[in-house]
This record gives structure tokens, C-alpha cells and sequence, in this order.
DNA sequence: ACTGATTATATTGTATACAAAAATAAATTA
DNA sequence: TAATTTATTTTTGTATACAATATAATCAGT
């Protein structure tokens, strides 16, 4: 009757694949948790077929490795955001070029959320910039991929204080102002610096 | 008794997701085919299961896409080798920076062997060319993801009479000697030409 | 002949049973 | 007691049945 709030005629797999993203995204199963599929299964109210699908899922978008909800370690960081870097820092260079008008005036806005909105406003407008960047690269396999890191990234995330980085908006206008001008090379190299910043506060507050 | 020749106690899944894998890669199932569960089951002697996850598997890889095996496009060639040259030109950079002794090594035999081999040898040695250099990003996040693209990769050569692609050993050894010199602007630099050359020898054989 | 509704068919999604393998616990021996 | 075997239990892999959905075919009515 009420299991489910939200049953309406989604696939078995969808609900599932979602619950169990979500519960370890909010770490109601802690990182390291073996995952037992009849487990969960039970838990969920449906089958291990679709239960199967939504870790082997899971695993490709790397959270649950081996059965395990996947414990990310300080080399996970790096490696992701430097991947990041090439892939965000190529998205920004296209920006430069090849941005419509519309996309660059969200981004703008963007911005200007970042300096004036609600907490969880500005947290939505930031993760937006670099969506809306993204999407310049005009690669579907780049955003395609860009999008599978959310998860791990937004897992990071849980992990640190984050709403207080310091001159996170200033370098966002930097990258912004940089497009509007289309200065490829500025635009690359200010991203590249940003996530680079973004990796050394995340490695700053773990230790 | 012989239906499979390779009936290895491999587990079903295994082995279904591979010869799937090779049907596409040599063409035996031709692009755009739809795929039907139960009649591959029924043809590799397996249930629809294990056939179901190779699937799955081959559809993150990018060779099936909606169940049909993927019809690579020349957009789809051209976000390919972008992303290439996104990693293995980091890839030629860290080398330069960081690659051992031994690893280099190898890489210089790979030339000598594109010189000298057999065509076969010669194949083989220009793919672990590109191998060990990515390899040297150190980073398993990338490495993971250049080698789920190869099998894509692979299927856009067998569109393209490859094996007399000019200039490509030549190529090759300039990157080798700037990896050498510790070079690792010139490196990542040559890497990328490499790869619009050999995009741009696709392109033109295509048309 | 074309369009839309209706039926039939094919295909996928899901649950479930059972076998194979892995992990754990118990028992034996040195 | 520690190490090694042998049972026992848990968990996964695979096959299969059935239900839900999508696709194709048939048939009416215009």
C-alpha cells in the first residue's frame, strides 16, 4: 500500500536501480558493504533479476565494485578529477568557440545564482555551469561519460563540507567571462585550474 | 561435444558475451541487426540470461545500441577520436614524465617491430604501441575507459583498409623519441596529430 | 486501397527453482 | 593451538515459466 511512495508503473529495474543508487549515494548502506542480491531483493519488494541489472549498472558507473559498495580512496579522487580536467577542460575551449547565445546566457545565470541564491539553489546553479559547459563539446560520448561521473563525484561530495569552498563563483565568472570572450586557451586553462582547486580542498579536508 | 570449441569450464555468461562480441567486431551479424534474446540463446547453446547480461555488457561498450548492434556513423568517428586524443595525448604526456625504463623499452620495440614485422606482427605491435603509452597515465579510470573503446574502435577498422595507412611507424617513433627526450609538450602534441591523421585516413577511405 | 480498431504473435521483463561455486563453520589431526 | 579437511550454509549463476509489452497481422468500415 504505501512501500513504495513513488509506484507509479516504473520497471521493476528502475525502482530498484534507483533505491539502491540513492542508498548509497546518502550512505544508508556504508561504503564496503557487500551487497547481497536475495537481501536485497527482499528489501526492495521485487525479484534479483532486476536486482542483478541495477548493481551490474551500478558497477559500470563504478559505485559498487566486486559486490561492494565501492569505498573511494584518495587515488579515486585524483584519477577522476583528473579525467575531469581533459574532459571539462575540452568542454570549456568548445565553449569558447562554439556556444549559442542562450546556452552562454544560462551560464550566466548560473553565476549570478551563485552569488544570490538559496543554498540549495546555488548547489543546483554550480552543478548546472558544468553541465551546461559540457554540453558544448557537442560529443554525446563525452557527456555521456561526463554524466556516469556524477555519481562517484557526488558520493565525494558526502564525504566533505562543501558549501563553504572559498572563491568557488569568483573562478566560475573567471571561466564564464572567459567564453563570453571566446578565448579558447583561457578557457581550458582556467577550468583546468578550477577543478584543480576543487580536487586540493576535497584532499585538504579528508586528511 | 564439439558445438563449442572452446568449452572451457569459462561460465556461460563468459563465454556468450564473447563470441556475441566477435560476431559483431568480424561482421557476422552485420550493423543495424536487431537482436533477439532467445535466438541468440537457442545459437550459443545457453539461456536467455547469461545472453541477456553479455547484452548489456556490449551496450555499454557502444556496440549495441536498443538492441540493435550499433551503426557507427561518421559523428560517432569523429567523438571517438576526440576523446582519444584527450587520453592517450595525456597518456604521451605522463609518459614523457614518468614512464620506466623497461616500459619505454617496449614502446621503442613496438616501432622497431612496425619497421620490420610480419603484417601481422606489425598490427599487434602499433595497438600495444598505443597500450603502453596509455598505460603511463597511471590513471586506472582512464585506462579502463580507453580500453572499453577499443572494441569500437576496432569495428571502424574493419570498415577501412588500414594496413597501409602512410607515415604511421613514422609517427609513432617521433612519439617514441619525444616520450625519450622527456618531453612531454611535444609528446602529447605529436599524439594528437597521430590521431587526426589516422581519423582523417578513416574519413577520407569512407567516402 | 487506406485508415483505424482488433486480434494474434513475438519479444522482453520479472519471478522462481535448482545447480554450481564460494564462503563459513565444524571437526580432525599434527 | 594451529593447520588442514570435511561439512554446512550462503550466495551466485543459469535455466525456465509466465506475465506484461511491444510488434506485426488481420479485418472491418469508409
Amino acid at each position: 500500500m504505501m512501500q513504495d511512495s513513488n509506484n507509479k508503473s516504473l520497471s521493476a529495474y528502475q525502482q530498484s536501480y534507483e533505491a539502491l543508487r540513492d542508498m548509497i549515494l546518502t550512505g544508508t548502506i556504508k561504503q564496503g558493504t557487500k551487497l547481497v542480491e536475495e537481501k536485497l531483493a527482499t528489501e526492495l519488494g521485487v525479484s534479483r533479476t532486476p536486482i542483478r541489472e541495477s548493481i551490474r549498472k551500478l558497477e559500470q558507473e563504478g559505485l559498487i565494485v566486486n559486490k561492494r559498495v565501492v569505498k573511494l580512496s584518495e587515488t579515486d579522487l585524483r584519477n577522476t578529477f583528473e579525467l575531469r580536467k581533459l574532459l571539462e577542460g575540452h568542454g570549456a575551449r568548445s565553449a569558447a568557440a562554439y556556444m549559442s547565445e542562450q546556452e552562454y546566457l544560462a551560464l550566466e545565470r548560473c553565476v549570478k545564482i551563485g552569488r544570490s541564491g538559496s543554498l540549495e539553489a546555488i548547489m543546483e546553479a554550480n552543478k548546472e555551469f558544468h553541465e551546461i559547459i559540457m554540453r558544448a563539446s557537442n560529443n554525446t560520448l563525452m557527456i555521456d561519460l561526463f554524466d556516469r561521473m556524477q555519481s562517484v563525484i557526488y558520493l565525494f561530495r558526502q564525504t566533505v563540507v562543501y558549501h563553504n569552498r572559498p572563491f568557488l563563483i569568483d573562478e566560475h565568472q573567471k571561466i564564464c567571462e572567459a567564453i563570453g570572450a571566446h578565448d579558447g586557451d583561457t578557457a581550458e586553462q582556467l577550468m583546468k585550474e578550477h577543478l584543480q582547486a576543487d580536487l586540493d580542498f576535497c584532499l585538504h579536508q579528508i586528511r
